[in-house]
RNA sequence: GCCCCGGUAGCUCAGCUGGAUAGAGCAACUGACUUCUAAUCAGUAGGUCGCAGGUUCGAAUCCUGCUCGGGGUGCCA
């Protein structure tokens, strides 16, 4: 059910005869009918008549008027004023509202209907790098791609997850030969994770410091260049008394002084890297292996040309692995319908190329086999020129590979907004090469920043590790829910603070609108006061708790309901917004945003809390009143676990 | 240089396909647990929506310029 589709269906067989046959121009006007800003305005309000009155030379409110006139809106609407400059104010009719709760109290799926033209949808999400320890920002990916592949397939779409595990790149290069020179047979033995991840880290420490090292006179002679440049402009303004010219100097002024600290960051970056090696007991390890940033490379192609030994160590490290990440998944209850990572595709990619090259598309430059397209400065490169393929021509594999064993009719790659511009290319490279109608989206996120506004450390420094953070947020929940509840079991315990803590962390990233960047704040992330998953999830409880004490079945009801009655305005209220949720779905699938399901949610939420506050149900003046009210409340709760299970976030019975 | 994002309350952020008085949460302050669970609720305070123009009946939202911050920018992913 979704009043505000039926709206639109109301009106517009009239909107359409003001706007003849332009078909775009009906849904834009359609378009303004929206929920009413203010509830004294009603529940929804419809603001076309003003651009509609402009377009016919007439007043607006007098277009509003002959609209409303026309507009059968009898069933759905009890009230329909005209205000303002012309906006059309609706208020829906208790009938109606009664009546499609009652559907929705008989429906498991609460009366969302399924969409009119179902696609199936490849949903690409998490990817992380094998072999490389996951970090906060990797939660991310993962838990928006799996909301979204859970509300689309809600809504009767057929989405698949595939999890596009980074398991062919350099830092295999890196582990085999970290594992060829460096390893420790026993760690190894007893605990191949722990000791794959040392290596890793060793190995990135050794290249980071020999790079450091062959850059340092190099960034030390470009700062300085660029400090006497600042000097020099310096003197220049002072000496400077005409406006225009004085201005231009001050920006230049700005301009190398951020240089300069950009300079000096980097600097001190090598600086850093290079004094964690030399005087311990990495230097002379460090002495025998100058060539190690080379000699990784080699390693990674040799991988790839399917050389036995390293093929071997990869088919053997992998497993390990993934079984890393497995926990990590586990815990956040996350599971995939595939994971072909790029490792699966390597056979793919030299047809590929050659099929862009004789096609036309793709020429030699400068060594590299690279596509050129009208709207990009630089090509996407499909082959270095060392005969190495790139993610590029990997991405280009998966999207073959998708079109011809699925039949996609739209890929989501949700993945951080640095890769814009490469998306932006390969989607402009697919439509090239035929893969024309499928929907092709970047849904793209932000970074998550450090508290000095820069992007989080991924390499060195201190990431916050995503295994620690969701112990913390465990903790954290634990501590409180046994504050709260004396006498609770370990086991209860245990499970509440799960399905509170990893929850809450869950709900932290997914009530921000995916597209900004957002700072890493330990006690945000860990909140579990304010708008929270534990939030919802005590609304929750509270209905179990009501349900308890009154003692009604609300199961029979579902299929037998009383009528509702409204003896509150906040019952109306809580009734209307329940009557809400698919569309907040389907704004949800509008531009890829679980946010919205998020405030739809938090909405409800204060709603319900509101109606919790005014409305008894223990003390109600008669049974049909009270039954009323534990349908309402029967509906919220499944509203909001239906919700929350399509953020992959649980629900308790008792907090 | 060029190209993308972003600047909203002390903090973190919603709102952005133009709509009526710009909203939450946190922090601060006041009040509510002998009452269906206080992980809650009611309330107070807090704003030149970065700046300046423009379009419009109407601009946080669209356009232009400026400014500040982040990112990207041929052989990493």
């Amino acid at each position: 059910m979704n009043a505000l589709h039926e709206l639109k269906e109301k009106f517009r067989p009239i909107i359409s005869t003001y706007v003849e046959s332009d078909a775009g121009q009906i849904d834009v006007m359609l378009g303004m009918i929206r929920p009413a800003g203010d509830p004294k305005h009603g529940d929804f309000q419809a603001n076309f008549a003003m651009p509609l009155g402009k377009r016919a030379g007439k007043p607006p409110r007098d277009v509003a008027q002959t609209i409303v006139d026309q507009a059968d809106l009898s069933a759905i609407c009890q009230n329909v004023e005209i205000a303002g400059p012309g906006f059309i104010n609706l208020k829906l009719d208790d009938d109606w509202i009664k009546q499609n709760l009652k559907a929705a109290l008989a429906d498991e799926k609460l009366a969302v209907a399924s969409v009119a033209a179902p696609r199936n949808y490849i949903v690409d999400y998490s990817s992380p790098n094998v072999a490389k320890p996951m970090h906060v920002g990797h939660i991310r990916s993962t838990v928006i791609g799996d909301a979204l592949t859970r509300v689309l397939n809600f809504v009767g779409h057929q989405a698949k997850s595939d999890n596009h595990l980074g398991d062919w790149g350099t830092q295999f290069g890196m582990i085999l030969y970290g594992y060829k020179h460096f390893r420790d047979q026993a760690t190894f033995d007893a605990d191949p994770i722990a000791e794959l991840s040392r290596l890793y880290r060793l190995v990135r420490k050794l290249i980071d410091y020999h790079g450091s090292k062959a850059k340092l006179p190099e960034l030390k002679s470009a700062l300085a260049e660029l400090e006497t440049q600042l000097a020099d402009l310096k003197k220049q303004q002072s000496g400077t008394e005409e406006k225009a010219a004085l201005k231009k100097i001050k920006k230049e002024v700005s301009q190398v002084g951020k240089r300069v600290t950009d300079a000096k960051e980097k600097l001190e970056k090598a600086t850093t890297s290079i004094s964690s090696v030399e005087g311990g007991e990495l230097a002379p390890v460090a002495a025998e292996h100058p060539d190690i940033g080379t000699a990784v490379l080699l390693e990674t192609s040799k991988l790839h040309a399917g050389d036995t030994e390293n093929r071997d160590l990869w088919t053997e490290f992998l497993p390990v692995c993934k079984q890393d990440m497995q926990t990590i998944y586990d815990r956040l209850s996350v599971a995939f319908d595939m994971e072909l990572g790029e490792s699966f595709y390597n056979d793919m990619l030299g047809t590929i190329v050659d099929e862009l090259e004789a096609k036309g598309y793709a020429r030699q430059s400068d060594g590299a086999m690279c596509v050129f397209l009208d709207d990009f400065e630089t090509p996407m490169i499909v082959r270095k020129k060392d005969g190495a393929f790139l993610y590029s021509t990997t991405d280009l594999a998966t999207i073959k590979y998708r079109m011809e064993n699925f039949d996609a009719d739209a890929c989501l790659y949700v993945v951080d907004h640095r890769q814009h511009e490469h998306f932006e290319k390969l989607f402009a490279v697919a439509k090239m090469w035929g893969y024309d109608e499928a929907e092709l989206k970047h849904v793209s996120f932000g970074t998550v920043m450090g508290k000095d506004g820069k992007p989080f450390q991924t390499r060195s420094g201190d990431t916050v590790g995503l295994a620690g953070l969701l112990n913390e947020a465990e903790k954290r929940a634990g501590e409180i829910a046994k504050e709260l509840n004396e006498g609770i079991s370990a086991d209860q315990l245990a499970e509440n603070a799960r399905v509170v803590g990893i929850g809450s962390l869950k709900y932290a990233d997914l009530s921000q609108n995916r597209s900004s960047d957002y700072t890493f704040d330990y006690e945000k992330m860990l909140a579990l006061k304010g708008n929270t998953a534990a939030y919802l999830q005590y609304g929750y409880a509270r209905v179990q708790g009501i349900l308890r004490k009154v003692e009604v079945d609300p199961v029979p009801l579902r299929s037998q309901p009383v009528d509702f009655e409204f003896a509150t305005d906040v019952e109306r209220a809580l009734a209307v917004q329940l009557l809400r949720f698919e569309e907040a779905l389907s704004d949800v699938l509008i531009d890829y945003k679980p946010n919205l399901l998020c405030n739809y949610l938090f909405d409800l939420g204060q709603t319900f809390f509101k109606f919790y506050d005014q409305c008894s149900l223990k003390d109600t003046e008669s049974e049909t009143l009270k039954s009323s009210r534990v349908q309402l409340c029967d509906l919220t709760a499944r509203t909001i676990k239906t919700g929350l299970s399509l953020l992959n976030i649980g629900v308790l019975d008792k907090m």
